[in-house]
DNA sequence: TACCATAGTAACTAAAAAGTACCTATGGGA
DNA sequence: TCCCATAGGTACTTTTTAGTTACTATGGTA
């Protein structure tokens, strides 16, 4: 007889819980590549509210996957970086990536067509 | 001078089109360890609801990552299995399912007390 | 003095996602 | 004859998620 109703069903909901949604993902690849300031992050994802980027990276960071640097600075400076812990899922955030990319290729033939340039791109 | 608006920023943004929301990890984890009937899922995934679930399914299916195995039986029979571009997701979806069995460890200590058993949480 | 840049908050609204309840089909068995 | 099981569809409602707009702080600069 169960009476603690467990939370999880299987364990890929604990990580849908932390890295979930229309946003963390890609928050998450960009910063594989170093860290990033707010602005930086904005540029990379044009279409990203001011308000979502603010609540996904304070949602991160409770989780504990990535870290809020701030410069004490007059205009402020804030950089966000991968946690040691979030980088526990560097392997998998570039292998989504990876899959994405062959995934536009299948789709479209020509990834260079469909995929914005950028740093992560090449 | 750009004329065309290309449709991503970031390769990832791919990959989340076609494995992203709710239910979809969730279900193709569960494909991982071998072919399951509609009812199967609904019980390995006691949340969700028959409109979901078959709204997911058909998802996954016109994106070619999931078969529908349909026999034509009274009361009705269908399969659902990986595709062979599904089986691409393989290594993807394990790691998901690692990772987040080790947060919860990381996060309860006993990942036995959170999880139901079940063939995947072995 | 007025304005700039940066990072962020808050109240409100709109859109998307998900849930609910009820309906269909059909061959077999009680 | 009526109900069962299975897989699924549909109209409608609720909840969740996301977007909009306006606002804050502050040292430096024109």
């Amino acid at each position: 007889m169960t009476l603690v109703k467990k939370k999880y069903n299987i364990s890929v909901e604990a990580t849908l819980e932390v890295i979930g949604g229309k946003w963390k993902c890609v928050i998450l690849c960009h910063l594989t590549h170093g860290k990033k300031r707010t602005t930086e992050l904005k540029q990379l994802m044009p279409a990203i509210t001011q308000k979502m980027l603010t609540q996904q990276l304070r949602e991160l960071e409770s989780d504990g996957i990535i870290n809020r640097i701030s410069y004490n600075q007059v205009p402020p400076k804030v950089e966000y970086e991968l946690s040691e812990y979030g980088e526990s899922l560097k392997d998998i955030l570039d292998s989504l990536c990876n899959w994405g990319e062959q995934h536009i290729i299948k789709q479209y033939g020509d990834k260079h067509a469909m995929l914005e340039d950028s740093i992560l791109n090449k």
